[in-house]
DNA sequence: ATGGCGTACACCGTACGA
């Protein structure tokens, strides 16, 4: 089973070639974010023709995320759910999880905060402190539980390539990495490095200044399993063939293979 | 170098991303 992530900044610029990924990969699930689309205008027609069901929680020019699988998914939950509908956590849409070959799937876009200083930051905590309370509350370490998204922070120094110039900024502050930690601390591992150790690999490259052609990114989308998925990991990478395409994301996709 | 580039919405600029 091959689940996959990929922020595609735009599911209608996006969309031929999330279909083009999915022919060449075969992925039998594909989390999605930042939609920036409601609901009405999700190209459901085009990945069905494809086989894939989705699950979509849209939003209008911002956030939006989805879950697309080969099989149908049941039990699909939008939001923070252990909260109210009308918290303001949950007004943005940025988490929807379904149960897909009995794996539970979250495909979740987490707040990138801005600065330091915003009035955004302290929603970026919160939000992860809720994440946590939120799989506290709906899951089990021991089930089979697979979180993925963008997590908006570079958790570790090898996954950026100017550590000791960033210092305390924002999608690498210890605050961060400290809150998304407790999120990691539910019992969580983190696919790709189960598979790869080396510093300079990256899932997202700045627009701006042609930083994909200089190699200077960050790996802020992540693929998180509960132990007993993560026993079944037997391949997990980033693949940056979508980086290179006419008209890209800033982000590129990240998949994982479970021997379920 | 708070710029760079890209998307959305809408209006010919502004907000936002990370």
């Amino acid at each position: 089973m091959k689940i996959s992530t990929w922020n595609v900044n735009s599911i209608r610029v996006r969309s031929e070639q999330v279909l083009k990924w999915l022919e060449r990969s075969g992925a039998d699930v594909l989390c999605l974010q930042e939609l920036k689309a409601p609901e009405e205008e999700f190209p459901y027609e085009l990945f069905k023709e494809a086989g894939y069901h989705a699950a979509v929680a849209g939003q209008r020019t911002y956030n939006g995320v989805a879950i697309l699988s080969k099989e149908e998914p049941e039990e699909v939950s939008i939001g923070l759910s252990h909260l109210a509908p009308d918290h303001p956590l949950n007004e943005q849409r940025r988490i929807v999880a379904a149960t897909v070959g009995g794996v539970r799937v979250v495909s979740a876009y987490l707040p990138n905060g801005e600065s330091l200083e915003s009035d955004k930051f302290p929603y970026k905590l919160e939000f992860f402190r809720e994440l946590r309370n939120y799989l506290d509350a709906t899951f089990e370490p021991e089930g089979k539980l697979c979180l993925c998204g963008d997590f908006n922070v570079a958790i570790n120094d090898i996954d950026l390539y100017n550590p000791e110039e960033r210092g305390e900024s924002i999608l690498v502050s210890s605050k961060e990495r400290g809150a998304l930690g407790e999120v990691l601390d539910f019992g969580l591992a983190d696919c790709f490095r189960l598979h790869n150790k080396e510093q300079g690999r990256y899932s997202w490259w700045d627009y701006r200044g042609g930083m994909y052609w200089k190699g200077e990114g960050m790996r802020i989308d992540y693929l998180w399993a509960t132990r007993p998925l993560a026993d079944l990991c037997v391949a997990s990478d980033i693949d940056e063939s979508p980086r290179r395409w006419k008209r890209p994301s800033d982000h590129t996709v990240v998949w994982a293979d479970f021997d379920v």
